[in-house]
DNA sequence: TATTTGACTGAATCACTCATTTGGTCATTT
DNA sequence: AAATGACCAAATGAGTGATTCAGTCAAATA
């Protein structure tokens, strides 16, 4: 058997369940049928197999967000659906969910980096989405790295931090129609 | 002399040098030279001392805001005005930048609903210009509400977050002028 | 020989304790 | 009537010894 991807299996699992922190290196070989010895054969350090596991998830969440494009629509259709998704996937998804907590309760360096490795990513390719429909004639043209920012910043905040402050989250509709009316707006040609 | 308000002073002080957790009333009563027991004649507890004092900090900065606002000048130019001037008083003003840090290091429960009123109020601030501007018709008819606190938000993630992610931070007049192509010209009319 | 393994290590973290501190009270003083 | 600081229960934090854990490496295995 594979033992590489046994390991990687196992670890999956465990810092889903668990997080980075919680999850010991001894878990991981035990989940995996394997000596701990035979983990750092192919992977450097704890750090380094939690990053090949994130960065699996990266590819996964930007997958599922690909498939939520619709060639023909606009470019505020696709972005919206786009970072709906990926939201979503921040909350829904096990892994991506439990780092969220860790760095919120507890710091733990690694996943405040792959944190931001993993938002780094989201805006990466909201980027690239805005590039194509500003060559594709449809946007005008803007700095499409700050736009990118700003609209996964802005939904983060109406999607993640409204009910902070607010009692009741808003709904989709109205947050897809108020940036409609907003940023959105501002970037047609 | 007036003792409410030689422990006011007091205790401004004290919170701003040490922040909520880390001031003590023996401490304020020391600084105001009045007993301990003198404060809880005045005040309910600490909490409700601390919360008067951030709220005449609040008082402030909405001063200071309003200073900011030219009577002539267009809405972008007002708001982007006041939002600079409340977002570098959360940076420069002691008492502000200390609850800031004390939240996000000890997540201090007083401190924290301290921020959020700080935060609320910054909100109802833009919003009422909004509202001004809406009545002038010089912007659109929109949800006041919602656009301030986007504008906030995006405010506070230009100026404060851009640097955690990258090296160097935004110039003023960058941000201005990207706002200005965005967020600020989807609200003309 | 090449690969796998788990006992081993030092550093970090933990649970626990107990002395100190602190918010708030109230009998006494002014 | 107003001010005060000794006092109290609860919370905090320093100090501790025990435990846990990431990473290593000599021995076992294939």
């Amino acid at each position: 058997m594979d033992r590489k991807k046994e390991i990687l299996e196992a670890a999956t699992r465990s810092f889903s369940l668990f997080g980075y922190k919680a999850t010991t290196m001894e878990q991981i070989a035990k989940i995996a049928n394997v000596g701990k010895g035979t983990i750092y054969t192919f992977f450097a350090n704890k750090e380094v197999l939690f990053q090949e596991i994130v960065r699996k998830m990266i590819c996964e969440m930007k997958q599922e967000a690909t498939d939520a494009i619709k060639e023909g629509a606009s470019f505020q259709e696709n972005a919206h659906d786009a970072l709906m998704k990926m939201l979503e996937f921040r909350e829904t998804h096990q892994l991506y969910a439990k780092i969220v907590d860790e760095e919120k309760d507890w710091r733990t360096p690694a996943a405040k980096q792959m944190l931001h490795e993993t938002e780094q990513a989201i805006v990466t390719f909201i980027k690239e989405k805005i590039d194509k429909y500003v060559a594709k004639g449809e946007l005008r043209q803007i700095n499409s790295e700050l736009v990118a920012y700003l609209l996964f910043k802005a939904y983060l905040a109406f999607i993640n931090d409204w009910n902070v402050t607010h009692d009741e989250s808003l709904p989709e509709v109205e947050i897809a129609n108020f940036f409609q009316e907003t940023i959105f707006r501002s970037l047609l040609v």
